[in-house]
DNA sequence: TTAGGGTTAG
């Protein structure tokens, strides 16, 4: 019997939100602990009716409503109010809504405390807790709870237990328990059911056992889309990426099933720099998807940027948006690699202002990934208040800042954070290794660059990759020592690559070995017949040294080859749009003020001793007019074109296709002098920050 | 109930 007891309006609206938020449920049930409500009416021994009252109390009801984090306050003060009424809390219908609600708000041990405390222990509540468990990562939890509840309390696992357990092996990679596991399901026949089935097949895909997940997989009664991509994602985590694009294709072949969102996340480790057909095709898959979710959105972004297409992915990006889905912690994280590589700066710091204003913070991939496309954008100063703000940092927050410190040319600075790292009981990484190489590169720390080649092999027992070798053929030839980066290379213990090749050439140009640079020139068109830099980097050379028939002749091989050369592009963002500029670029709208103020420039440039460099560029006929006369490069034209539209105390952000060049280099310290402006230029090596006159390159790249 | 998505170099 239920006493009809008039509700206090307020409360009344509190008791029937669908959305209760902690005060209010904390309102109720410091109300409820003073009123009855009808609660302590509930009779002793009801029956049927007992069970009516369990369902129909505003306390359980509030319960009920308890389904996110937020809630959990309220929940526990709602079951602390509960124990004044012991006959509801001990009704298996209220503790299977408690312990429901518990695991809901994100509190697996309190509904583990609830189910140990409670005398009727039911597979019901086993499997809420198991997943509870397993949502929350508690992988070895879920499985001592499993082994706890079938041997002490003797409870019966059944079509709903497995597939979390299954899922707690497999997330897990613990393949002897998953294999146990599967014993016992098999013992109950439970094999033939499409739930246990696909996760035994995860379980067995995600070790690497790919015969036994096959077996599965070719054995089960019935498949569906989940049994497929749990063998597509086994064979993407272990580097078999052929075998997942056939599965992959193989589906879609037979249009049975539909490749769906999970699809596309599966096979995201596959799709790591993969030919642009396999792009198209998940592109493909993606448009015809049905029910897209943020999963398939956020797999597709990844796609774009792993695959160098971060204009690509930020185009997907704004069509979720417009699409009115809104972006999560993955989201975002993923395109913010995207807005650092494509200098998409005013993206990038929208996302951010996103990030705090729905409090996403603290998020450490999400951090260092807003710390990433800060130093990518130009923004040293601002990666690292993002880097000073964190509340925890792991390694990848302290490559991260040294390769920010690094790509800028601050070496010490970057130094100085390695060895913080080291301090702070953080051990270095294989990326680690390559951030701080790379930075003592770019300063020509070339002392410092050995030390710590030589500190990862011999202290850290790490094995080069081909990158490190790279890194420190440049770190010795781009300092002169083109002899010792030659028989650095020789004595290799793998096969040297185009980059490994490239960064010598490079510094041969710089320093004018011919003898050196064919060696190296000769390995790269072997290597990489169709790349044309190293072309033009080799008739720089023969330029160089006034050898102007070798010249043609590098020149004819690009024709007969038909290799054309990479027109020098630099872009720069105003008032949220991105213009870019071409060499010796005129179709731009305002080509002619741009021109105009260039010819005002180099007047003034001149009258400071600036004598344009023409060295190389004089018979390279591709930078010419009809006229003969020399184009403008690219970069010139980006910078006149923000001296024109942005007030003087605005810094100036260019990012280029191309490495600078000597000439425009020397143009802008003096640019940046005359006009007091802060010019930071990112080329395709590093950055170049112009201040007063000055480059923080300090002349050496 | 099952699969599946994020960050760091060059």
């Amino acid at each position: 019997m239920i006493a009809a007891v008039v509700q206090p309006p307020a409360l009344l609206s509190v008791i029937r939100s669908s959305n209760p938020t902690p005060l209010s449920l904390l309102f109720l049930t410091r109300a409820a602990s003073h009123r009855s409500y009808g609660l302590s009416a509930v009779p002793h021994n009801a029956g049927g009716r007992h069970d009516e009252d369990c369902h129909n109390s505003p306390l359980v009801r509030a319960v009920d409503r308890c389904r996110s984090p937020s809630s959990l306050p309220a929940l526990r003060a709602l079951h602390s109010t509960l124990h004044h009424h012991p006959l509801l809390l001990s009704h298996p219908a209220v503790q299977i809504k408690l312990i429901r609600a518990l695991a809901a708000c994100g509190d697996p041990h309190g509904a583990r405390r609830l189910f140990d405390a409670s005398p009727a222990k039911k597979t019901v509540f086993f499997n809420i807790i198991i997943r509870s468990y397993v949502d929350h990562g508690l992988h070895l939890h879920a499985l001592s709870f499993f082994v706890d509840g079938t041997l002490r309390h003797q409870l019966k696992a059944d079509n709903y237990t497995f597939p979390c357990v299954l899922k707690a092996c497999a997330a897990s990679n613990h393949l002897c328990g998953g294999i146990q596991i599967h014993g016992a399901v098999t013992k109950l026949c439970l094999d033939s059911d499409l739930f246990v089935g696909n996760t035994l097949i995860a379980v067995y895909a995600r070790c690497g056992r790919f015969s036994d997940a096959s077996q599965m997989f070719d054995e089960m009664p019935k498949r569906d889309v989940v049994s497929w991509n749990a063998m597509i994602a086994g064979y993407a985590k272990h580097g078999q990426f052929e075998r997942a694009l056939d599965l992959c294709k193989e589906m879609v072949a037979q249009q049975n099933p539909t490749p769906d969102s999970g699809t596309l996340a599966s096979i995201l480790p596959a799709m790591s720099r993969t030919e642009i057909a396999n792009v198209e095709l998940m592109r493909k898959l993606f448009d015809e998807m049905s029910n897209k979710n943020i999963v398939s959105w956020n797999a597709m972004i990844a796609i774009y940027a792993n695959n160098s297409m971060p204009r690509e992915a930020v185009d997907l990006f704004s069509k979720m948006e417009i699409a009115g889905i809104e972006p999560d912690a993955v989201t975002l994280a993923s395109i913010l690699p995207a807005c650092g590589d494509s200098s998409a700066f005013t993206l990038g710091r929208r996302i951010h202002q996103l990030i705090e204003m729905k409090r996403m913070r603290p998020n450490l991939v999400l951090e260092n990934a807003l710390m990433d496309m800060y130093a990518n954008c130009g923004c040293l100063k601002t990666a690292r208040e993002i880097f000073d703000s964190m509340n925890w940092k792991d390694v990848v927050s302290w490559n991260s800042i040294i390769s920010a410190y690094g790509m800028h040319g601050h070496g010490l600075d970057a130094i100085a954070f390695f060895d913080q790292m080291v301090k702070s009981g953080i051990k270095p990484d294989s990326i680690a290794f390559l951030s701080i190489i790379s930075a003592c590169s770019h300063a020509g720390l070339v002392n410092q660059g050995k030390h710590y080649f030589n500190l990862m092999t011999e202290h850290y027992h790490l094995s080069p990759t081909i990158e490190h070798y790279a890194c420190m053929v440049d770190l010795l030839a781009r300092s002169g020592n083109l002899n010792e980066a030659y028989d650095f290379i020789i004595e290799m213990p793998i096969k040297p690559n185009e980059r490994v090749w490239g960064a010598l050439l490079n510094a041969c140009r710089i320093y004018s070995n011919m003898e050196i640079g064919l060696n190296a020139a000769d390995h790269l068109f072997k290597l990489v017949p169709e790349q044309s830099g190293y072309y033009v980097l080799l008739s720089n050379i023969y330029a160089r040294a006034g050898r102007w028939e070798e010249v043609m002749v590098v020149r004819e091989m690009m024709i007969n080859k038909g290799i054309k050369k990479l027109p020098g592009c630099s872009k720069v963002e105003l008032w949220n749009d991105v213009h870019t500029f071409y060499i010796g670029d005129r179709i731009h709208p305002r080509s002619k003020e741009i021109y105009e103020k260039l010819d005002v420039l180099m007047v003034r440039l001149k009258e400071l001793g600036y004598v344009t460099e023409t060295e190389t560029a004089l018979h390279d006929v591709e930078e010419e007019d009809k006229e003969g006369h020399l184009l403008v490069h690219s970069e010139k034209l980006a910078v006149a074109f923000m001296l024109i539209n942005t007030s003087p105390e605005t810094p100036i952000r260019i990012t280029m296709n191309l490495r600078m060049c000597l000439d425009c280099h020397q143009a802008m310290k003096l640019i940046s002098s005359i006009t007091q402006r802060e010019i930071t230029i990112k080329d395709t090596n590093r950055f170049h920050h112009f201040v007063c006159g000055v480059c923080s390159c300090g002349d050496y790249w």
